[in-house]
DNA sequence: TCCTCGCTGTAGAACGTTCTCCGACCGGGG
DNA sequence: CCCCGGTCGGAGAACGTTCTACAGCGAGGA
């Protein structure tokens, strides 16, 4: 189109000469706002797309919005994201937000700082996904711009929330190994952040569901978890730990895709084969699990729907609504072949 | 430490009053710019921490910085990215230089208007890995904000340059492959967008570095080339090409860790063990490569390395420097699982 | 004593928008 | 003919910073 040269920006004031017409109405045109004929409309439209105008976010920040969505999540290597970003993107790309994306780590003070640095950046909305920063800091976040919680449990009026059942996605994968007639089934789990005030994190509410499910199948007494953190290492060290301490498992039941790929590799080297000599299953059915070398059995947690739900909720309340919603959706097992029937 | 509520914001002018000082002064402590005596420095600091105060970086961005770096990628679902984001974060961290990322996917305009999105916020400087979208418009963004480009081996004034010595790359494993005797060593690699002017994509170098390889070791005549996408659907066109047409290749280097997935589920679907069958190698050594069930011979492109040099070449730029820097790094090949001697 | 100089600190104009008023104009009813 | 209400367009004050220009001051040299 245009030459994009280093010059100075096209601003609202050169389209105003340019159309003949004051700053006022050429920003009245922007925002759609009330009191503007067609016939100035189209003018100004012209000149904008004559001299191949873009409003200034930064500037448009100062006073009113800056059409910019922030995404807060802790690992980009951690694939489940993925499926809910996909879904957050498809919802805003029909509209004129835009999407960035801080990926923090999972310390909670860098967290706690992404999360400030995207309120200093005037961001009209945030999405955190399973934030590990204190409770009372992502209250606080919610206070001064709208706010969707992905993953954790634990509502608020303040912001709004988006979950997967997971007590129930776990009670699909015990139901799914107590059929193929395992019993010491074991759980992976991770500890979040200790102290950050969440109750209701999904590993938490995932380990209720798997407790519960074992209960109901009257399989309390082999009920067995290790908690390292979700990563291939992690998984390794409990799949270490479970597999080579107390009477082993017959089936391990990871709390993410990544880890269950550490206790695949720690049942290798123990010489134990999936599945014949263990049943292995994850959570998340990220890319990873359906992988030919990999073929893991997981459960799907509709990603896509959550993010694209996520960014239904945050444009809602980036408009004004005010009471919270609370949006659960239901997860669904995946088989491959990591599972089979108990070793006898 | 202070209720974050909905209030208005702490501003430059409530420091000022508190300190008993003009904005100007305060200004200048937070750009620790000259002209401040120590006492006048410390008794604003004081200030500020009383106050809590944190710089309203959209206001920042009107006249100076907005101490925002943006990354912009195609795909999140590609871990390669996750490695130089580490870097990039890595080198980072030490400033107060802010990193958020976008994700465009594949599409040509699309990623355009985000990096468009990314100068409209005044980001103070952009990291473009592997961008899609046409070189000029590369070009006009360069020229209006500080920019490195990772991936590409096009030089230009305006930009910075990271790559990997791809096509050094591509011989670390031709030469790995030959030294077992491989002779038919196919290559699956994918097309950029076209008509987007770029010269030295990735691909490009990697296809030469194979066919240079092949001519070397005297094996021009079986060279062989499949063109699919970087994805794991792409990979698994690509094997099922190869594979089922022609004089059967023993060895597949697949350009994508991920394709290589896709080439292993089309050597399993046709019954072909690997690597008894089937040499199999890939490139990027991303976590995937890694694991268990996978043990992918891949080519490590040292990602964190690459995403540190980014980093630092764009703050130099940010802060002045204005001819051109490019850095290439060397590829190494790690050797797992799916390479072995050629079938006889 | 006066001038110059270096150092601190401040005033105030930008920056590119939004948005509240307010004025001008027009048509219609009394 | 006057007034009223509604519609359209514009003036201009924010918004929270940065940064240039300049004023004040004390010291040191002529």
């Amino acid at each position: 189109m245009h030459p994009v040269g280093g010059g100075r920006r096209v601003t609202i004031t050169d389209v105003a000469r340019h159309a003949g017409v004051s700053t006022s109405a050429v920003s009245k045109v922007l925002r759609n706002a009330y009191g503007v004929s067609d016939a100035m409309r189209e003018r100004v439209r012209g000149a904008m797309a004559e001299l191949d105008y873009r409003p200034h976010a930064a500037a448009r920040g100062m006073r009113g919005r800056t059409y910019t969505i922030g995404v807060l999540l802790d690992n980009l290597r951690n694939a489940s994201f993925a499926d809910i970003l996909d879904g957050v993107g498809e919802h805003l790309r029909a509209t004129e937000y835009q999407l960035l994306l801080g990926a923090a780590g999972f310390g909670a003070e860098d967290q706690a700082r992404l999360a400030r640095a995207m309120v200093d950046r005037q961001m009209d909305g945030l999405i955190l996904i399973g934030p590990g920063f204190a409770r009372r800091e992502v209250l606080g976040v919610a206070a001064s711009v709208p706010t969707v919680v992905i993953g954790h449990h634990d509502t608020a009026d303040a912001y709004d929330t988006v979950v997967d059942a997971d007590a129930e996605g776990a009670a699909l994968v015990v139901d799914h190994l107590a059929g193929l007639g395992h019993r010491r089934i074991a759980l992976t789990s991770a500890h979040g952040n200790a102290g950050t005030g969440w109750t209701g994190t999904p590993e938490r509410v995932q380990r209720r569901g798997y407790r519960q499910a074992m209960r109901r199948h009257g399989l309390d007494a082999y009920a067995r978890i290790a908690t390292t953190a979700y990563s291939e290492e992690g998984g390794y060290r409990a799949g270490m730990e479970l597999l080579t301490s107390g009477p082993r498992p017959t089936a391990v039941f990871a709390g993410a895709d990544v880890a269950a790929m550490g206790v695949f590799r720690a049942a290798r080297e123990l010489g134990l084969a999936v599945p014949d000599d263990l049943s292995l299953a994850g959570y998340n059915n990220t890319a990873l699990a359906a992988l030919a070398p990999v073929r893991l059995t997981s459960v799907d947690q509709a990603g896509g729907l959550m993010g694209r739900t996520a960014a239904r909720l945050l444009l809602e309340r980036v408009e004004g609504r005010g009471t919270p919603v609370r949006v659960s959706v239901s997860p669904t097992l995946v088989v491959r072949g990591t599972t089979g029937p108990a070793p006898r």
